[in-house]
DNA sequence: TGATTGTGCGCG
DNA sequence: AAAGCGCGCACAATCA
């Protein structure tokens, strides 16, 4: 049985209570019981949680459960958004949190079908035999040895940052740093295997065996994702490090028998979003191709698909040195309304204004601290200091919310893109029993196509292999439907990148 | 000893 | 090439 709707009361709470699209509201802001954060007691979740079996053990202090608390909050909550002169973006921004929520829930209980095999294939190949007791992997003990003799010094750390600079300076390499992108500048004996060696301990460390026997059970990988777990609106995940899968490892994500993946990742998500939001029509031309940056490139605003990239990068983070900054007057030129909206957003937080998405997810206004240094600055005798220290939070605060805009309604645009998908692959049919089914997925998903990964502009389905090219219409029809929900006719195609395998390699 | 901070690297 | 956004995680160093 599949929930249809739902209306996530601690999540739409946090929007309300914060909007900039609704004044006053008192009453949600004095019932503070559904400020409290979630805390889910991952270790008590099963292995396949059935969605809303409360015995599972996921617990959320704090939150009052009565049925009656429940129903007032709603109705305070129903009543703050009908009272709103936006009214329609805060129903919409609601309904895609809380299909969100309920996604995300989803994702936890289905999995990402891993292939525990090939990953401690993959790991012996690249680090060699696993440790017995606590030593480092055969390969990465031979490139710390290599490290020690090229240095010359028995006692080198590749391991500790302070150490191993004060290694490579007695051998006078004169590093700031012991970071891959000043290391990677020098010509010196030691720099291969370091490199090398900073390499494999990574993959050691943050996805090697004990990765593999805490996070991947029963052939699934279940990360705990957090919806609106950043500010912008992002999720941010607990645990697993699920918004960090190395591209390395793709190759072990592997669709069960008879099925397949369906993958699908959104080109150049923000730019798209921003040129919609703006109304630039010049900057949606660009994006007609499908290739963003070379239409950016077409229209003559810069020279290069890489000077694109990073000028574009660099009007939404807000740059103003380097090659970034050098290019943004061609940008300016070109698509003067979406640089003017990126643009005001950096003004009103610099002034310590408060800036919010296209839905109307409000930025947090800065704090008693930001304002007492501000004000700090404005006194007859500020230092030169205070001075700049005021400058240096107003541009901080500035590059924040010129970001905000732009990533938090990209983070909108994937919601409903996910939701209007869930939909979607509810109405295909379960494979008949004669086929395979995806067990491990849970009883809810064993038989139909679900939902497997999200991460802030990509998703993976997992299919039955015959159904693989209609889930593919749907992933691209759901990205439509997005695309109409958030920005009306407005001229602009959201191009997916899809593609059907057997695993969610990208390339 | 245990909690906090800093560094480095992975992801979008 | 390493500025310019948002994260999580592991590990070492540092502080209490």
């Amino acid at each position: 049985m599949a929930v249809a709707r739902s209306h996530d009361l601690r999540l739409c709470h946090a929007i309300l209570r914060d909007t900039e699209l609704i004044n006053g509201e008192p009453e949600l802001r004095t019932h503070r019981e559904w400020d409290a954060a979630p805390v889910v007691e991952v270790a008590a979740v099963p292995a396949v949680p059935a969605l809303f079996d409360w015995d599972g053990g996921i617990v959320t202090p704090g939150i009052p459960h009565g049925v009656d608390d429940a129903l007032a909050e709603f109705a305070r909550q129903r009543a703050a958004i009908d009272s709103s002169a936006e009214a329609g973006r805060l129903r919409l921004l609601c309904a895609a949190e809380s299909a969100g929520a309920l996604i995300a829930v989803e994702l936890r209980a289905a999995g990402l079908p891993w292939d525990v095999e090939e990953h401690e294939r993959l790991l012996v190949e690249q680090l060699g035999a696993r440790p017995l007791a606590g030593g480092r992997p055969e390969r990465m003990t031979q490139l710390a040895d290599d490290i020690r003799d090229a240095l010359g010094d028995p006692k080198a750390n590749p391991d500790s940052p302070p150490q191993l600079l004060r290694s490579l300076h007695r051998v006078g390499l004169a590093v700031e740093s012991t970071s891959r992108w000043e290391l990677r500048e020098l010509e010196h004996p030691v720099i291969e295997p370091l490199l090398t060696y900073k390499k494999l301990a990574r993959l050691y460390s943050a996805n090697g065996w004990a990765w593999l026997a805490e996070w991947v059970h029963d052939r699934r990988f279940r990360p705990v994702y957090v919806p609106a777990g950043v500010v912008t609106g992002r999720w941010a995940s607990s645990g697993g490090g699920a918004l960090q899968i190395p591209r390395m490892l793709r190759r072990a994500v592997r669709a069960d028998p008879g099925w397949l993946f369906v993958t699908a990742d959104v080109a150049q998500l923000e730019p798209r979003v921003l040129a919609a939001m703006a109304g630039d029509l010049a900057l949606a031309d660009a994006a007609r191709g499908g290739d963003l940056y070379a239409g950016i490139v077409d229209a003559g605003a810069v020279g290069t698909r890489a000077e694109a990239k990073v000028a574009l990068l660099g009007a939404m983070y807000g740059a103003t040195t380097g090659d970034s900054g050098r290019l943004l007057p061609g940008l300016r030129r070109a698509y003067p309304r979406a640089m003017r909206l990126v643009d005001d957003a950096a003004r009103t937080g610099e002034r310590g204004g408060v800036v919010h998405t296209w839905l109307g997810r409000t930025a947090p206004p800065p704090g008693g601290r930001w304002h007492a240094v501000r004000a700090a600055a404005a006194e007859p005798d500020a230092s030169r200091a205070d001075v700049d220290r005021a400058r240096r939070q107003a541009a901080d605060r500035g590059r924040f919310t010129r970001n905000f805009v732009v990533q938090g309604t990209a983070a909108e645009w994937a919601l409903a893109w996910l939701g209007d998908l869930r939909a979607r692959l509810a109405a295909f049919p379960p494979v008949p029993e004669s086929e395979p089914a995806a067990e491990a997925s849970g009883v809810r998903f064993a038989r139909v196509p679900h939902l497997a990964f999200f991460l802030h502009d990509e998703l993976i389905v997992h299919t039955p292999a015959a159904s693989a090219p209609k889930v593919a219409a749907a992933v691209q029809d759901a990205a439509d439907a997005a695309a109409r929900l958030l920005f009306g006719t407005f001229p602009l195609d959201f191009r997916l990148d899809v593609k059907i395998g057997e695993t969610a390699e990208k390339e």
